[in-house]
DNA sequence: TGATTGACTCTCA
DNA sequence: ATGAGAGCCAATC
């Protein structure tokens, strides 16, 4: 650790005469300039986190962390150090989060334009367990038609996870691509419960006892008695069948 | 400005 | 069923 954040502060200290005490850059930096990353598991393997003082900007695998944080300047042009005692309550927030409970954790995304910002809004609050497609996003993004452009913007999602891109997936209810691989993403959604092979085809379910049609993770969905489950291939098929949209989950415009 | 790109989504053989 | 082709939208250069 300590070894790093000398290669840490060597790179940042281009400008300053060799020799010269490091000690109050390294304040300075830790006042004002340096975001911080750390290390901790996650359902993808350990990955590095890494924090401004407005929250997380990135999540990625762990690999050499000396690689990490140079990446982190070349994209984001800030200087990295080792998180510390100070961050040990963060850190532990964003394990707990990371770990699958419902903890929130601030994000800075200010980096991101106004259309991927409402994406990331909607993907967060996709609940484990849930899949929704990815046009499906887009139109509650405020972009009906979108969708492709929603998948762009999951490519370059920063910080996985903790906005769960993977669960979103295509119309037809198969799961579609993902950044790790699409391996990845049917091992992450396996974990958390989503029976991939039934949705395959008929991602929206519907009852006569209540006449409403949903996605078919939609913890109403969930809960139809298998008897009462229609399947339904489309929004448009469920409504063409005479059944409307639930509110929860919103599967339709209304 | 215009061309290109792509974790999408239809339609039609 | 399955694959090619076209349409689409926001970002990027």
């Amino acid at each position: 650790m300590s070894k790093m954040a000398g290669n840490t502060l060597r790179e940042a200290g281009e400008g300053i005469s060799p020799g010269r005490d490091l000690g109050p850059l390294v304040e300075r930096v830790l006042e004002e300039g340096a975001d911080v990353f750390f290390r901790v598991d996650s359902p993808l393997g350990p990955v590095f986190v890494a924090a401004g003082s407005r929250g997380v900007t990135c999540v990625d695998r762990a690999g050499i962390p000396e690689d990490f944080v140079r990446r982190y300047r070349e994209r984001f042009g800030r200087l990295l150090v080792p998180a510390g005692e100070r961050e040990g309550g963060f850190v532990r927030r964003v394990a707990a989060a990371l770990a699958g409970r419902r903890v929130e954790v601030p994000l800075d995304l200010e980096r991101m334009t106004p259309f991927q910002r409402r994406v990331m809004r909607v993907v967060r609050g996709i609940p484990r367990g849930e899949v929704r497609p990815y046009g499906w996003v887009a139109r509650e993004a405020g972009s009906p038609g979108a969708s492709r452009a929603v998948g762009n913007v999951m490519a370059r999602n920063p910080v996985p996870l903790l906005v769960p891109c993977h669960r979103v997936v295509r119309n037809d209810g198969t799961p579609g691509n993902y950044g790790f691989s699409p391996q990845e993403k049917v091992r992450l959604l396996r974990e958390e419960g989503v029976p991939l092979e039934e949705l395959s085809g008929s991602p929206y379910a519907a009852t006569p006892t209540t006449g409403v049609f949903c996605h078919a993770t939609c913890r109403h969905a969930r809960r139809i008695q298998p008897e009462n489950r229609i399947p339904f291939r489309s929004p448009a098929d469920a409504l063409d069948a005479g059944f409307r949209p639930c509110r929860v989950c919103r599967p339709a415009a209304v």
